[in-house]
DNA sequence: GATATATTCAAACAGTCGTTTTAAACTGTC
DNA sequence: GACAGTTTAAAACGACTGTTTGAATATATC
């Protein structure tokens, strides 16, 4: 007779075998990678036996995309609804630099926010080695994500082409990742020599540079 | 008595074993990462046996670092040539533009062309899983090619704060690396049903889109 | 308490991994 | 041809991989 360990505090130990995995799994895989991370390790992590991985998920490659689907559709949201807000306010009519802004926080959030960042990483490497279902992605966070955008910046940014929101997004999230990707850099290497690395300073950067290089199109307009 | 084999006139066979190798594992790690490509594929892709790795290198790991090796500094000095280039024509004033264009070129340019892609996509792999010695990238490519960019912004953007070139360069890196990453999407996968994505016209965008943001930046001085 | 289902566990499976070993074959020199 | 050094070859090493097995244990239902 064994209590279904309910009754710890621990935040790990009441949380079932699945869900262990699941967060064990995650970990593991933003660190080390698909192949870098073991089933042992993961388990081990989890404090549950190898066997489990393929009880509760039915191999490795199913565990990895349950890891996924529990991040998708909230990020999409996530973004989404950031987006809306912004639009809501300011009377419908908000500054570019305010839409800029949340788009930047919500989408570089998940990347340094130290209880998510994990996802980032994972998310950078699921980019480059491409284990999931080939538009997974694409059709569950990109495109809804581009679209909603896409509507925004034609609405707070009027005389700018339609056509050119795609490279739009490109050059902001661009310009996102690779702050990511910079700052994580700079975490592993202490003396880099480069000057200090500022987050909010860069994110203003940002902001500020995109707003200037989409105004550049929609002053085009008038030409 | 066998000739060394360099009367054939295949561009692999009439390199020897340790060029092959060097050839082979640098196409294998670019595709499949560092641990998804085994010594076995890729003696087996140089046409040697397995033993040849460590004999010739003394390891997989050292194996990985010649790969680089052979790459780093070229690297850096078609960068900076490309950059002193620019910086010698039109009477030492070339437009922002022509700064940029230039730096995007030779940036993207092993990024995209068939040729020397791979180096891009095993670059992004070595930006997440870190495997060579912590500086030797910064050493070697990104502090030099950043101060020369840095003279030339200055110069060529009269007004422009230094300090703010870091994050200049941050945003251009940003683009030009997404845009390598986006490119190499569209084509895994064919009917993404976004809009269909033009190299050019994107190179051409993130030159103005950028020229835009920094101007915007020296604008500011006189404020 | 007995039964059926759900879950855990250690052990073993068949592969692959990077590396080492040992012998063979080649190369150039005398 | 005999010798040295260099390069190739096949086989084996131990360690690790993801997965499967079958027995043991827990949980729930009657």
């Amino acid at each position: 007779m064994v209590m279904p360990q309910d009754n710890k505090t621990d935040s790990n130990a009441n949380k079932g075998v699945r869900d262990r995995l699941l967060d064990a799994a995650e970990e593991l895989f933003c660190e080390h990678g698909f192949e870098g991370a073991s089933i042992r390790d993961i388990a081990a992590s989890a404090n549950c036996n190898i066997a489990s991985v393929n009880y509760y998920f039915g191999g490795k490659e199913k565990l990895y995309e349950e890891v996924w689907r529990r991040h998708l559709i909230p990020m999409r949201e996530a973004r989404i609804a950031s987006i809306e807000n912004v639009m809501s306010q300011s009377e419908g009519q908000p500054r570019l630099e305010e839409l800029l802004r949340a788009f930047a926080d919500t989408f570089v959030g998940p990347m340094i926010k130290k209880s998510a960042r994990q996802l980032g990483i994972l998310m950078a490497r699921e980019w480059i080695d491409r284990r999931l279902p080939a538009n997974m992605f694409l059709d569950d966070v990109i495109r809804p994500t581009m679209t909603a955008m896409s509507n925004a910046l034609v609405k707070v940014c009027p005389g700018l082409d339609e056509s050119k929101v795609p490279l739009v997004v490109l050059s902001i999230a661009g310009q996102l990742v690779q702050l990511a990707h910079i700052k994580t850099m700079f975490e592993q290497i202490s003396d880099s020599g480069l000057p200090i690395f500022n987050l909010a300073e860069a994110i203003d950067h940002i902001v500020k540079f995109s707003a200037a290089g989409i105004r550049a199109y929609a002053e085009d307009k008038s030409e």
